[in-house]
DNA sequence: GTGGTCTAGACCACC
DNA sequence: GTGGTCTAGACCACG
């Protein structure tokens, strides 16, 4: 899996890495149970602080994405998608949404072309592809 | 037009301030070409520096969604939802849905949940309501 | 001549104003020596501050482009391209030019493209239209 | 790189400094990809507040001059000059050349006269010298 | 040590 | 009275 950094990002480090991560496993390209890299690792192969990379494993060791073993080192952990059956959004994620649909709607996109929208974005998941995938932080803006 | 700020989010203020006047004129409650307060009244009635609800103000005019005159203070920008027919997402928005939609996805919700959780906050949004709409500042993250 | 003013420009209305006839009287739509409407008309016309017209007028007066005669008002200066036959740039002029075709430059423009673009303008000008010069201040950046 | 500020100038400190940085990278007195100076150092350089220099900063940012690196501070953006090939003015610097080239009408210069002025400045500019560029802010209007 | 954010308080241009 | 600009000084996130 390819990890690409913009340094010009507004985006922190830790979190394009997060983010580029979490896009690997809900694309299938991290399978549950995985091994990630060690910090040590990652961090050399990225050019960066392992400080960095740290935080970017604790953090999604907090949200669950990955388990932390002091032996192994960090996998994905297994029993990701099975684990819920309810069909609700965690909060947070309501809440971002519910930002992006206002923005998305004053530019004057109505309910069908959002949902289109997602219909796409989730074909091209479940492929598992990169191929118009360059999801890092590119808002040069911050 | 309630507002709330959460000085322990992660969020700084003056994004927080925009976010909620975004989901306002989205929602309806704040209508193109409806006049915003002065900063310096904003400010004061949500106890914070006016420079800071400048920023906020500055920024909202750079993105196009207000209009600020030298007379009367900002103003939504009037011609707002018509402006564009094209069924697509700004690049910014779509690769925020995608690691929305990759998280979303791991956490086991599938396309039709997804979509059918889109149609339920197109249709709060379309009401102009807050009977469930709470939808301030809950990320305690920062 | 038909003077439109846009209040979300970051532009004052008096430079507005002064910038709007300054390009009639280059374009010819103004000829030398005509007549312009009195403070109070013009004010009235656009609905705006006598004071802020007054101010307009005070700056292009200073600047060369008008007479204002207290009895009949203001008017074009008569002998202004006569003047002077040197082909020399004030030196602010000078300056802004040299601003404006670093920023061009920076864009990717050359000489040739630049000057071209200049060639187009004087042509425009010469014909004393206004097909495509609707030349207010669009910037509405502040 | 030597920068002076006119205090009694009527544009604002951070634009000041934003026009002689890009005049500096026309010039080739800053190049792609050069370090600039922190904020801070910048500030105290020139004796003014490190916020005023920080909004220059985002703003050359905001531009698509700078980028701002979180670890080594800001830099000339590397891929500037090469970006685009078309010869076409942005539509800002188009009618502000329209307005100049108005005022310059006026003072009775031709087109051959103003081909020949911005022929001098891009040679003065390809130089990248500054014998005759004391172009600093001399409009001591405000 | 870097930029980002926020506060407090001031002055000025515009209208 | 409006926003725009500038200063001084402080704290924090990032790396």
């Amino acid at each position: 899996m390819i990890i690409t950094l913009d340094p010009d990002s507004s985006t922190p480090f830790y979190e394009q890495l997060r983010n580029q991560i979490v896009l690997g496993i809900a694309t299938g390209q991290l399978e549950p149970g995985e091994k990630l890299p060690t910090v040590r690792q990652l961090a050399e192969e990225l050019s960066m602080n392992p400080m960095t990379v740290n935080k970017a494993y604790a953090l999604m060791k907090q949200e669950g994405f990955i388990a932390i073993d002091r032996r192994h080192g960090a996998k994905v952990k297994p029993q990701l998608k099975a684990s819920q059956e309810r069909k609700e959004l965690p909060p947070r994620l309501e809440q971002e949404l519910q930002l992006l649909i206002a923005e998305a709607s004053i530019h004057g996109m109505d309910r069908e072309g959002f949902q289109e929208a997602c219909g796409r974005i989730f074909a091209r998941m479940a492929g598992g592809i990169d191929q118009d995938t360059d999801s890092t932080e590119h808002q040069t803006d911050g």
